[in-house]
DNA sequence: GACTTATATAACTGAATCGTTATATACTAA
DNA sequence: TTAGTATATAACGATTCAGTTATATAAGTC
């Protein structure tokens, strides 16, 4: 059962503006449970590196992403700890597990050594 | 208790790009109990009449709310038979009702011939 | 050190967004 | 029918956004 902290009208926006974008929300799906670095969203999205940087970027000025330096990669993840945390999660249970587009994403998932 | 409907993450899109914007929130909320008409949110949120209109165009071309038209008056309500509701409620629910905005824009309510 | 790999940042472009003012439409009332 | 009120639409400008390519940074390897 998911906590219901309550925010503030601004604060929310600052949520809803970052996962307004479709592939930022499928982003957030997606590290809702794993943690991925910058070359395998490159992978799934098929979009370029810069692209997903960015996104990544805007996620995390959100809160909603943590990052994590491992070696030469940087790994993200849900940021458990943000204030939009129990926001997001709800957001995200309402995206059905069997969407298409979730499903071709998680197909294309690779090793983390695949670039 | 809110029904938990699932839906794509391209549908959860249309509603989160829709509610993404501060006065657009900011009216579903509003909307979320009453029914208002268009110059109800032109005094309330002190912005053109344009601007309001074209807001719930918006709203309402992503099914959020649904138009009642009672004389010269066009009155605006959430559309609880949205498949968004369900995702949308949850939404608000995380705005705390203290929301210095949303007190504010309250307290401009005025009666429907306000105009 | 030099080279490679992973990621970030900068600079740019086209499209979308949000507001404005001006105008059109629709209903009401005299 | 004419005037007034409520709302919608059109056209425009400033800003933001999401992608691109080019370049910078940082870590790993030889």
């Amino acid at each position: 059962m998911e906590t219901l902290i309550r925010q503030s009208a601004s604060d929310v926006t600052v949520c809803l503006k970052a996962v307004s974008d479709p592939t930022r929300l499928l982003m957030m799906k997606l590290v809702e449970t794993n943690e991925l670095c910058v070359c395998q969203f490159v992978e799934m999205f098929d979009m370029s590196q810069p692209a997903i940087s960015q996104h990544l970027r805007k996620l995390k000025s959100a809160g909603l992403v943590k990052e994590n330096r491992r070696g030469q990669w940087r790994f993200y993840s849900m940021n458990q700890e943000s204030v939009h945390a129990p926001l997001l999660q709800n957001i995200l249970s309402h995206i059905e597990d069997t969407d298409p587009q979730l499903l071709a994403l998680r197909d294309k998932e690779m090793p983390v050594d695949c670039c």
